[in-house]
RNA sequence: GCCCGGGUGGUGUAGCCAGGCUAGCAUAGGGGCCUGUCGAGCCUCUGACUCGGGUUCAAAUCCCGACCCGGGCGCCA
């Protein structure tokens, strides 16, 4: 028999007359602790009686050899030390069937309801459930990184407080810098091509952007992660479509290959994709999406309803949940995206599984069609010098995308809300924990 | 930014539309019995109507406001 040390979580005490189980829980599994009156020392014996649900303990025994139905192992202990005594009653009972708000799930009750979970989410989080989602996501960019780095693609670090709102629209959060106005950026887009005009060719920046609209809705949060990828010399932005595939597809292999345990807890078959992924474009778009009964004005952008056509359109002759779109209006897309004629811009976005998961392209690289494009969308070029003054001194094509960390992982695992591919969400009402 | 819905013991809910007499249930928590248990079972105890104003003989219930929360649209990652 052999001895082993175990640490953990106390999930549940069962005190009966002349044994005792413990289930002790940490993020590989599960430990049953046996207390046999008759075998176990007198002061692991009453140690027990002292615990509470969500202690933490540290044990040592003898490993049974017999496997017991639902859990890992089972331990003899002939040792227990309380780490941590839990309070009770929890305020949230990491045990319980999860609310993820999803109206389609039937959860059987008790439950811990949805933002009661987000306002301990500590406690939240240790339900293995919720340990598996981060693990499989930092399994995807642990993948979509190597795919990078094994492609000649440098990680590079670009400022998180800008002096300047890098877009228009969306809008951004105010820091008070030496009391100066200063911003947060909403996508490190501007620097990573600064960056490529410094000489760079093959970059990507991942890291955490900040939208300060008051959304309400399951798949935005004020902070998001992502991982930005910015490439010269590139002939169009199909370039950027075969690489940003790549990433994709290998951040889920990864996640795949690590994560076998994981995805079983969360119930899901995880599929690698095919590469490389269809591209629907612009002006067809509005044909597909009339064949569903969705009229889009020519020349306009289509709506979120619209992803979601797009993907049954793609599922049915695709087979794919992947899929580019290319050629938005130019009309609807910020100043730097390149055009492909006067209506239409090299603007590309990833919709995976009728979600928009990222948005890129080719950028304008022109000096002069940049400033041009500035003044079409009324913005004022002086604002912007710090930015286009680069650009008159040799800055070679290129073309990038962003792709949303959350929203993959979102994605990936069938989740009803973003907020449970957070760790700890930002959104208009919530900034604590 | 516009719109819809909700806040009842530690937790999750019933009650609210049709106002009334000990606010029901589950789970957690305390105590007890019992079983190598398997979200065990049985007995027992503790514990709640978000806040402020109004209507009324009487408000968890109706009305107004505040605060907090969930979601839809827009926009986007």
């Amino acid at each position: 028999m052999n001895k082993v040390k175990v640490h953990g979580w106390v999930e549940s005490i069962r005190i009966l007359k002349n044994v005792k189980f413990l289930v002790v829980r940490n993020w590989n599994g599960k430990v049953q602790l046996t207390i046999k009156k008759n075998e176990a020392p007198t002061e692991v014996w009453k140690a027990v009686d002292k615990l509470t649900r969500e202690s933490v303990i540290e044990a040592e025994g003898k490993q049974v050899v017999e496997k017991v139905a639902r859990v890992d192992a089972e331990i003899k202990p002939e040792k227990i030390e309380i780490l941590s005594l839990a309070q009770t009653p929890l305020p949230l009972d990491p045990t319980l069937p999860i609310d993820t708000g999803d109206p389609s799930i039937e959860i059987k009750e008790p439950k811990t309801l949805f933002s009661t979970r987000f306002k301990h989410r500590s406690l939240d989080l240790r339900n293995p459930r919720n340990q598996a989602i981060f693990k499989i996501q930092a399994a995807l960019v642990e993948g979509m990184e190597e795919w990078l780095n094994k492609n000649g693609f440098l990680r590079v670090f670009t400022p998180l407080i800008i002096g300047a709102p890098s877009e228009g629209g969306a809008e951004v959060f105010k820091v008070d810098y030496f009391g100066r106005e200063a911003f947060l950026r909403q996508d490190p887009q501007l620097h990573r091509q600064l960056t490529i005009a410094g000489g760079f060719e093959k970059i990507y920046d991942l890291g955490t952007s900040w939208r300060a609209e008051k959304s309400h809705t399951r798949r935005h949060i004020c902070e998001f992660r992502s991982c930005a990828v910015e490439m010269a010399f590139i002939k169009d932005e199909m370039d950027v479509e075969r690489v940003e595939a790549e990433i994709v597809k290998a951040g889920i292999k990864k996640a795949v290959e690590k994560c076998e345990r994981e995805f079983k807890i969360l119930n899901v078959e995880p599929e690698i994709p095919k590469t490389p992924f269809p591209e629907l474009r612009f002006p067809e778009i509005y044909e597909i999406l009339r064949g569903y009964g969705k009229k889009i004005p020519y020349g306009e952008n289509y709506d979120e309803e619209s992803e979601e056509i797009l993907w049954s359109y793609v599922r049915e002759n695709y087979d794919t949940d992947f899929f580019f779109v290319n050629r938005f209006p130019f009309k609807s897309k910020p100043f730097y995206v390149m055009k492909a004629d006067d209506t239409w811009a090299r603007s590309i976005d990833l919709i995976y599984r009728g979600l928009e998961l990222s948005s890129g392209g080719q950028r304008e690289h022109r000096y002069h069609v940049l400033v041009e494009q500035i003044k079409e969308k009324k913005l004022n070029p002086k604002l912007l010098e710090w930015f286009t003054e680069p650009f008159k001194y040799g800055v070679p094509p290129h073309g990038g995308f962003a792709v949303g960390v959350e929203r993959l992982t979102m994605q990936l695992l069938n989740l009803y809300n973003i907020r449970d591919a957070t760790l700890y969400p930002r959104d208009p009402e919530r900034s604590i924990p």
